[in-house]
RNA sequence: GCGUCGAUGGUAGAGUGGUCAAAUACGACACGCUGUAAACGUGUUGCCUUCGGGCUUCGGGGGUUCGAAUCCCUCUCGACGCA
């Protein structure tokens, strides 16, 4: 994996950039898509990248449950396996730590009011004392126990299991495992989280760079994965087939050439511990970065601008499940190069409609009987073919169709924006542009 | 014509003397969702309200009772059975 910064905004830590997979380009700042389940939600590959999206993500605890990762890298991989053709990445499974965890059957999800967590009430003394407390996902200092949410049987995911998960997934980037912690624990439980994201970190890598010398070559690979082996193939993607004669079961299988692994800071929201986890995570050999977290809206800036001055600037920054329009410039501006979110196809399951106007929620009364598009000057499949009345209608009527074309506006809105706000920075407008777009967004 | 059963809020459908402005589901309306426990979830859904409560509701009318959606009479309508 290749990053190449084609040019900077001046004044800020916002870049252009060009991230280079075996599975092509990834033009920098992007816009992710989330294809949990190796499946982006109501959409086939090909809406995907007509939306414009480059590359999708994947998740490895609900893959390693469903269809389990061996199955995935018996197909060829995760982009094989789905018929994506482009990159792709796997999340590690950290956020189930927490989403499974701390957030389990608690109002507290990735973006939490400021007031929510100072809310003493709301504060997690309890910790200590609500072991009980209904939660999928316990954290133990090797790892973390998760109990499927598929079947109820036990889980043990240590760094080490991910980043072997994640191989056999066989993405083109991948991340390390880490804990995302609720914004709700308190500064004590942010420092010992951090510590143990910090050895998981080391951990994690350390497990990669075995797998990685494993399959350094197909003669390693032969060694490593299989005895016997009669024949490898040439590569195709990132992965190889092997053949055997000895081991009729393990005949035809694959193996892949090394994803790039990515680290991932956390902290919190205290700035002493996002700097100390910036300069850890940074100064060890990860091909890139996440950064993680449960954040307030009102200290996300500060927590991510802390991060990428000290993080190192020639390799490339993730922004973990961050991807509200406001928070995509933001985030740029502050040298955030890759975003991904489940907002878009989310919000669009669930009936509200990304426009340049603000977001609206299509369901409303007003919109029965409207005949025009979502957006009018917009260029996506639903908004070229479809009105604002009809997609109304198939939520209304419970149609499978009005997720998939809420889907493909609000995926192209997104991904298109990422894309305008790259080129704005090339074109030296980048304030301009955001300030024009939020003017009209943010207002009613 | 006789008999039997039935008639409940937008719909379906509980309730069968007080705890009933009436379960539940659906619908309607509004809102929420940021590394996907999510094609999901929450709230409201008779009228008025100073949010304490007040008022009118269970086909129509009349009665019994301290009290009726619930019991009785009658009318209307519907289903079924017998003529």
């Amino acid at each position: 994996m290749e990053f190449k910064i084609q040019k900077k905004l001046k004044n800020s830590l916002g870049r252009v950039g060009v991230l280079k997979t075996p599975h092509g380009e990834i033009r920098t700042p992007a816009f992710v898509a989330v294809g949990t389940k190796a499946t982006i939600k109501s959409l086939n590959p090909e809406q995907v990248k007509e939306a414009g999206t480059q590359v999708v993500l994947g998740n490895t605890y609900h893959l390693y449950l469903q269809p389990g990762d061996e199955i995935v890298r018996n197909a060829g991989g995760i982009g094989k396996f789905m018929n994506w053709k482009g990159p792709t990445m796997t999340d590690s499974g950290g956020f189930q730590v927490f989403s499974l965890g701390a957030a389990y059957g608690k109002e507290i999800s990735k973006l939490i009011h400021l007031a929510k967590i100072t809310d003493p009430s709301l504060l997690i003394p309890e910790r200590f004392d609500d072991s009980d407390a209904p939660r999928l996902a316990k954290i133990g200092q090797d790892g973390v126990s998760f109990k499927s949410h598929l079947d109820g049987t036990i889980h043990y995911i240590t760094p080490e299991k991910s980043i072997q998960i994640q191989h056999n997934l066989g993405a083109d980037i991948i991340f390390a495992f880490d804990e995302c912690t609720s914004p709700t624990e308190d500064l004590k439980y942010q420092g010992e989280a951090l510590e143990r994201t910090h050895r998981w970190a080391e951990r994690s890598l350390e497990e990669h760079n075995k797998l990685k010398e494993a399959q350094g070559s197909f003669k390693k690979a032969k060694e490593y994965f299989l005895e016997g082996v009669s024949q490898v193939d040439e590569p195709r993607g990132s992965a190889v087939r092997v053949r055997t004669d000895s081991d009729p079961i393990k005949n035809d299988s694959l193996a892949f050439f090394a994803p790039a692994l990515f680290g991932i800071v956390q902290g919190g929201r205290d700035e002493n511990l996002r700097k100390q986890s910036a300069k850890f995570i940074g100064s060890l050999d990860f091909d890139g970065f996440g950064i993680g977290g449960s954040f307030a809206k009102e200290d996300m800036s500060t927590a991510v601008k802390w991060v990428n001055e000290i993080l190192p600037e020639e390799k490339p920054r993730h922004l973990l499940g961050i991807g509200e329009p406001e928070d995509l410039f933001m985030g740029i501006e502050n040298g955030v190069d890759l975003f991904d979110c489940v907002a878009p196809t989310r919000l669009g399951r669930n009936g509200t409609l990304y426009t340049k106007q603000g977001k609206i929620i299509i369901m409303n009364k007003k919109f029965r009987d409207d005949y025009s598009p979502v957006e009018k000057d917009c260029i996506c499949y639903s908004c070229k073919n479809y009105t604002k009345a009809y997609i109304a209608h198939l939520f209304h009527g419970k149609e499978m169709l009005a997720g998939t074309l809420a889907s493909i506006h609000n995926l192209y809105f997104i991904v298109n924006l990422v894309k305008n706000i790259r080129q704005s920075i090339l074109d030296d407008n980048f304030f301009e542009f955001k300030d024009n777009f939020l003017k009209s967004y943010a207002k009613d």
